[in-house]
DNA sequence: TCCGGAGGTCCCAAA
DNA sequence: GACCTCCGGA
């Protein structure tokens, strides 16, 4: 960043020349912006976004030497799982034996490493089957004009490697080079940048190998310590120094990551103030979890703070909902990141699948999603006729609709309704060609009946879809495409008709949809860990830090670097809070609607203890309810003020409570029987712990666990 | 052909 | 708990 300012200022080169590369949308974004506000110019046409903006750039000008067509579309992985599926059913593979999803990590995993199905080795029957089925769907894709994610970057590496006029004029015009967060480059984009930068351009990678969380999608830490030698004349920097946190995060930190032993080895420092201790919170369950966030938010902001200095991290989106429950309930506004993506939602995906069989017919997936929905009598039976003649054929399922009808060879219903479907399209084709991109989607969304259709859903949903289509209109009034007239490209890429609503929708599927709340609100940030690298905070909470969520299970399970993987996870998200951190975790959680116990994260005792301040409610001294005879308890320390005790249900309360007391012998569903040798809390929200015959000591919660008293 | 209910599966992370 | 898929009835 200080980097390309100073380039231009000092170097008094052209931001033309320079090109700016990073991993996500928000850090490009941001980019963008603070260089056009430092350098106080307009930069539209600088190469400044994410390996797969660029590259989708690279192929739009150049999609003849790419051998694409004009309007080609790109596959997000719902469409790319869903191709697969399809092609395995027809190729007669069994997806019990081989799921659809290990085939598509399989062709991806290939692909991150540049790998075409012809350069597959594949040993023995198995994978010889799964190198059959990445042919068959790369000739797919092909003729359908569709590109995967991968795809983008590998296209454009071998587009630039085997038109040698064209990688002479990108790396004459990208004398420099700046990558952010190189500890993620996976192969692919490794090689692109080496092709890209040629013999003799500057190059400069910013990276922490202690911050690489990629390696489940082909980073490879390597890449960091292949740079020098791969890039003659570069050198490595070594960034020690801290200019944002406080030294007890800081010092918690370099703990943690000690643990891990594949490591380049630095360690953080700061001039900054020691400040406050850790906080860990032990909730009872999420919904606990959440509301204790919440509260704590709600006194920082009481006390002058403002809600944009928070953010709450998760390991897996799912987590996302509890917490949205519990700020909804509050009236608390927060903004969430990651996720469902607005451009995955179905009913968005349903208005797309329009757009796309407009600029495309060879589109299959957008066909088969379209073709019934609204529904329009066009059943099963119908399109897997279609289906088969498409494949007796060899063509797309357009093609053989139209070939169908003109051969006579549908009958009766499917006649009419298919032949209706044909004119639908036709009909938005010629109606929207001569539009404006923002009236051809409006027009289109008119024809295609969809708002109807799923303003005829029932409930809550049916309204919400209605809503997300209108947003899309109001989407694409604001939208302003990143590619754009380059008017040093001698291929000037000329945004109008067809093609602007080719370019809106490929950068619909690479926008990750951060953009859903209003921008200029105070509003509390919700986002993965993932997402959260590069960001910082004053107020950072770490929330579900348990083992099994985090680190999380499968990725223990998965890879043999995965705990270190996840251990360098939690690096990332201590060190995005500058002052202050919060770290909690429940005790019990419901996953796949199931009730879950779990014990605090290892990564919890990774930390130093004295960094650590553990929070607890204060209430059971004072009003001792059928636990009097409970041995006295250190005084609780309490968290400034911050209004925990919530109201609790009389009713329930005394119900559950009634029949418990100290040394009373119960029964648990799960557990079996035990005997109570300590409450702590209020009501419901009582902490027994139990000492469970052959399972041992176990602290429930009074209103969530299944006890039956047994004398 | 469409709809609803039953039953199984699943999300660990992102462009 | 939400979603997909399969199945039987209208």
């Amino acid at each position: 960043m200080q980097r390309i300012v100073w380039l231009v200022r000092q170097e008094g080169l052209s931001p033309h020349e320079i090109l700016a590369v990073t991993f996500t949308n928000k850090a490009a974004k941001e980019m963008r912006l603070r260089l056009e506000t430092e350098l106080n110019m307009g930069l539209r046409s600088m190469w400044v976004g994410t390996f797969h903006g660029l590259s989708h750039r690279l192929l739009r000008t150049h999609w003849q030497e790419a051998k694409l067509p004009q309007h080609f579309q790109i596959l997000d992985s719902d469409d790319q799982l869903g191709m697969i599926k399809r092609l395995m059913k027809q190729l007669g593979i069994d997806t019990e034996s081989t799921p659809a999803k290990q085939v598509q990590s399989y062709i991806n995993g290939h692909k991150e490493e540049g790998r075409r199905a012809a350069h597959v080795l594949a040993r023995g029957q198995f994978e010889r089957s799964l190198q059959e089925i990445y042919q068959t769907y790369e000739d797919l894709c092909q003729r359908q004009g569709l590109v995967d994610f991968a795809e983008l970057l590998l296209r454009s590496l071998e587009v630039l490697r085997d038109t040698p006029p064209l990688l002479k004029h990108y790396q004459q015009r990208f004398s420099n080079i700046l990558v952010d967060e190189f500890q993620d480059t996976n192969t692919l984009q490794y090689a692109w940048l080496k092709l890209l930068r040629g013999t003799d351009g500057c190059i400069m990678a910013v990276g922490d190998d202690d911050q690489s969380i990629y390696g489940w999608r082909g980073a490879k830490i390597e890449n960091i310590h292949n740079f020098t030698e791969d890039f003659a004349g570069a050198q490595l920097l070594k960034l020690e120094q801290n200019y944002r946190s406080t030294s007890t995060i800081l010092k918690a930190a370099n703990e943690l990551i000690k643990n891990n032993s594949e490591r380049l080895g630095k360690a953080l420092w700061t001039e900054d103030q020691v400040g406050d201790p850790i906080r860990v919170y032990a909730a009872f369950n999420e919904q606990d979890e959440a509301r204790f966030i919440v509260d704590i938010i709600a006194q920082h902001v009481k006390e002058g703070g403002s809600r944009n200095d928070c953010v709450v991290l998760y390991r897996s989106n799912a987590q996302s909902r509890s917490l949205e429950e519990a700020f909804l309930r509050q009236g608390m506004p927060y903004r969430i990141y990651g996720g469902h993506r607005f451009y995955e939602r179905m009913e968005i995906k349903n208005a797309l699948g329009y757009l796309k069989l407009i600029t495309n017919r060879q589109d299959d997936p957008a066909f088969e999603r379209v073709i019934n929905t609204p529904t329009r009598g066009i059943g099963a039976t119908t399109l897997e006729k279609i289906r088969a003649y498409a494949r007796d054929e060899g063509l797309g399922l357009w093609d053989a609709s139209v070939e169908m009808l003109s051969r006579k060879l549908l009958t009766g219903r499917a006649l009419v309704t298919v032949k209706a479907f044909i004119e639908l399209i036709e009909r938005m084709d010629e109606e929207t060609l001569p539009l404006a991109l923002k009236e051809s989607v409006e027009l289109t969304l008119e024809l295609s009946e969809l708002i109807d259709f799923h303003s005829r859903e029932k409930g809550e949903r049916g309204l919400a879809r209605v809503e997300n289509l209108k947003e899309l209109i109001s989407a694409v009034h604001n939208y302003e495409p990143t590619l754009t007239l380059d008017d040093i490209d001698e291929k000037a890429v000329n945004l109008e008709g067809r093609q602007a609503l080719a370019v809106f929708l490929t950068e619909a599927s690479l926008d990750s949809g951060d953009k859903q709340a209003e921008e200029d609100e105070d509003a509390v940030q919700l986002m993965t860990l993932h997402t959260a690298k590069g960001l910082e905070f004053p107020l950072v909470f770490l929330a579900g830090v348990e083992e099994g969520l985090f680190p999380h299970s499968m990725a223990i399970q998965s890879s043999p670097g995965g705990l270190e993987e996840e251990r360098r996870l939690c690096y990332v998200g201590i060190t995005r809070a500058m002052k202050t951190l919060y770290i909690t975790h429940a005790e019990a959680r419901r996953i796949f609607g199931k009730e879950t116990y779990s014990q605090p994260s290892r990564f919890i005792t990774e930390l130093p203890a004295e960094l650590l301040s553990e929070v607890r409610l204060t209430g059971s001294v004072d009003r001792p309810m059928h636990f009097a005879k409970d041995r006295p308890r250190p005084a609780a320390a309490r968290v400034g003020g911050a209004g925990i005790g919530n109201p609790l249900s009389g009713a329930k309360e005394s119900a559950a409570a009634a029949n418990l007391r100290i040394g009373q012998r119960v029964e648990h569903k799960k557990f079996g029987v035990g005997v109570i040798l300590h409450a702590e809390g209020e009501g419901d929200r009582t902490r027994l712990l139990i000492n469970f015959e052959g399972v041992g000591e176990k602290t429930l919660v009074l209103g969530f666990a299944p006890l039956t008293p047994l004398d």
